[in-house]
DNA sequence: GGAGTGATGTCAGTAGCTGACATCAAGGAG
DNA sequence: CTCCTTGATGTCAGCTACTGACATCACTCC
């Protein structure tokens, strides 16, 4: 090795996880035991799980730095921003952790398309996420449910543009899907309500677009 | 037996729910077993795994019922309803299923808040409620992500709309949370986007209040 | 009355996960 | 220099969730 170092080799856990993400996409999710993944790291299995809570958990890696990331940005929001704002503008500033890592993304969006198991973590990571930006918020002086539902609608215009951003052709930036999904939702709320009709040949009304994607 | 019945006593799955709620609540979570539930219905931990998938799914047995009772409530929603007003009706709905179900409901709802596995497959069943709801709105001609986006804030909307009718000391209408949240989130999303604060003294800008919870 | 059916039981096996204890290099105190 | 502590790892035994294969046996239909 080119750096002297301590008894062992050092950055177990990315080496788990990367080994883990390896192995899941050579042969499946199922078909990889933790001693496999362990073995390919050079460990054993109880030091994976000295590591990770859980098999799944190996891909969940960077989740507490989004968790900070969040939390801080909006905390340090300028006086007088809207609750919605505030935590766009937090998911916003996640784009460029994401940035250089679209095919890392892509790779594991695949395993959580075909393994329940592993979107059942990512949904409460998600969750997670919102329910620290609610307590932000309410550390603002935001009251209940307006802090729950900013942080829950936030997210959730998170989800829809993430997925999109994965899927878009012309590679745009992350920030600008929020961006794009928040005008939606505005246009989605705003559009509700008793109303009449202005388009009978249209099944259901539809919101008009407030910026390209 | 007052009723004749074949070989087996009938409702196994019921059964195995029951046993498994009441030995959840007696002795927790990770100290019931399999096999103790099953043999407190009069069965073997085989054929619960037969009714149940896993060890969590028995703590969710109506979902299906919800599932199919919003997508018809969102196809059956008047022309020109708006979407996120088809989605609201069709969560409103439900308010029946738990009117009379708040104790098993608040008992299920202890049992979430101390099991992160369980808040998990609580996530995932409202994620594919969402999902249907949004594949629903578009068999009606709405497009993405508009869809999507209606789908995942009624979600949102319902999750918090439930946690505080759980909490209502006065106990009024799942329903009437759930048009106080979609009042709410109107103005929390309206109240959005460069602004000048008008309440200086306060830390973040609030919206006001449509309706009184 | 015999064949088929469907809910259940039996059994053996895999793998995720945990607790208890051992190991062993590095670093500091004496 | 030696001893002792510390922290990351290994070893081992064990539990339990979950699965596949096959047996059972009352009921039903022909």
């Amino acid at each position: 090795m080119l750096v002297p170092m301590g008894r062992w080799e050092p950055n177990a856990r990315d080496r788990l996880a990367q080994a883990a993400l390896t192995l899941f996409q050579e042969h499946g999710y199922d078909r990889t035991t933790v001693e496999e993944i362990a073995a390919r790291a050079g460990l054993t299995e109880r030091t994976f799980f000295r590591y990770f809570t859980d098999k799944k958990e190996v891909l969940f890696g960077g989740s507490d730095a989004l968790h900070e990331r969040i939390v801080t940005c909006i905390a340090d929001a300028p006086q007088g921003t809207a609750p919605l704002d505030a935590v766009a503008a937090a998911l916003e500033s996640l784009a460029p952790f994401f940035k250089d890592r679209r095919d890392h993304a892509r790779a594991r969006q695949t395993l959580l398309a075909a393994h329940a198991e592993l979107r059942e973590r990512e949904l409460i990571k998600l969750a997670s996420l919102a329910s620290a930006a609610a307590e932000t918020l309410r550390g603002r002086g935001v009251t209940e449910p307006t802090a729950s539902l900013a942080a829950e609608a936030g997210i959730a215009v998170f989800k829809v543009a993430f997925e999109r951003w994965l899927e878009d052709p012309k590679a745009q930036d992350l920030s600008r899907h929020i961006q794009f999904g928040l005008d939606e939702l505005r246009a989605v709320t705003a559009s509700t309500g008793p109303r009449t009709p202005t388009e009978p040949s249209r099944p259901l009304a539809r919101p008009a677009r407030a910026r390209k994607p």
